[in-house]
DNA sequence: TAATATATTTAGACAAGCCTAAATATATTA
DNA sequence: TAATATATTTAGGCTTGTCTAAATATATTA
């Protein structure tokens, strides 16, 4: 249907766009770590099968079959991040990249058996929705680490890095998902953030504050 | 470490090896659907990568670490066929398709763990050995029925055909593995076969005797 | 063994996806 | 608003894997 290297761009184009209405080709180019010219070649490729508005120096977004194809392949990237933890016993640190190839195994009616296999799970191993077999999914009002205010606390809820260097660091300092935390203190100087937890404190960088989500 | 495409070679050259010392380019154009001109291409390249020995008009075949390459395609495909039918309830006439994607899924950890998950399968669905961690696998000394004798018989074992067409042809004769057989007629004239099975006779083409595999 | 048929390789081309360098458009800032 | 900086696109090229047509090697057959 569509090749890789296309399937990639648009799942790209959809996470860019969560944050900003049109996504800028140097934002594109950085993420899927290749140069600008080679983005500009892809996008009118994509504009041309209509699954991108695109007009030139003004950035992209998804049209609604583009969008429809985006959501499918996160959808087998999460069921298959869940899999691999649940059924074959992975860290949550250990399948972003095999789940970066399995996301493109073409049969739908493979990831919506695998989804019945595992009970329509509805959140992966690091906290994100899963779309159902209808592109649908829970969303929920989450706030990073370092936009909460002092003494507020939540519960820790998903993490917006899969890098294993970050998630094993989580890991050890036990801020794990469900994990009630709140805010004891924020420094001036670096916006370093003192974490309460149940029984200690931490302090973590603004760098982590900033690639972790809390439900309020 | 090998593209697609070289894999797709390689184990094309390793099942057409089992029938003949040396693979000739026309026999790899022809089972990867391609030119033989595109074929001479690719065997300069995995020749060049030391997977395959080729020598110019006189064929190929796989040096060790070729084979070695091809075997863990090959474990990969089997067992994610397994997969596909034993866990998420295929029919062994679906699953052929998507193991050829699926068996280019990199990670060797993922597959050894999905081994272990299925509690280490020794046969694909379609009586095929699995290949273990270590390129090891039984080897059974299998006839095609259109080989053996008038009267001869033996047990369905495995199929040499892996398309939906063929594979519901069989289950709707009930010609499925495990199956006992003995051969009551050979018809002269187009080499049918009559088998007789337990409760019933059947007639089946040479071409349908050219692609099963019993056990004597 | 010479002529013919078949198999294989070579030559030249093309699409996809990427690259560097240069040109051009947009944004910033004086 | 003019100069400068930054972002984006265009031009031209490369690699992989494919193709068709032509050349050449091997096999078959008279
Ligand atoms: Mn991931
Ligand atoms: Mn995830
Ligand atoms: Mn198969
Ligand atoms: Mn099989």
């Amino acid at each position: 249907m569509n090749t890789l290297a296309e399937e990639n761009y648009l799942k790209s184009i959809y996470h860019l766009s969560l944050n900003a209405e049109n996504v800028s080709t140097n934002q594109l180019a950085a993420l899927l770590n290749t140069k600008a010219s080679s983005v500009t070649d892809m996008l009118k490729k994509l504009s041309d099968k209509e699954l991108i508005n695109y007009t030139p120096y003004q950035g992209v977004n998804l049209t609604s079959a583009g969008e429809k194809i985006a959501i499918s392949i996160i959808r087998k990237h999460r069921l298959w991040e869940y899999f691999l933890v649940e059924k074959l016993d992975f860290k949550w640190d250990e399948v972003h990249e095999m789940a970066e190839e399995m996301e493109h195994i073409s049969s739908n009616e493979l990831i919506d058996r695998l989804d019945k296999f595992m009970g329509f799970p509805e959140y992966d191993p690091h906290g994100e929705p899963i779309p159902d077999c209808n592109g649908l999914f829970k969303i929920h009002d989450l706030k990073l680490v370092s936009a909460i205010g002092l003494n507020e606390s939540g519960t820790i809820w998903a993490v917006r890095n899969h890098s294993p260097e970050f998630l094993k660091y989580l890991e050890k300092q036990e801020l794990i998902i469900g994990k009630k935390i709140s805010i004891a203190e924020i420094i001036e100087f670096d916006h370093s953030v003192v974490l309460q937890m149940e029984d200690k404190k931490i302090q973590i960088s603004r760098e982590v504050a900033n690639n972790l989500l809390v439900a309020i």
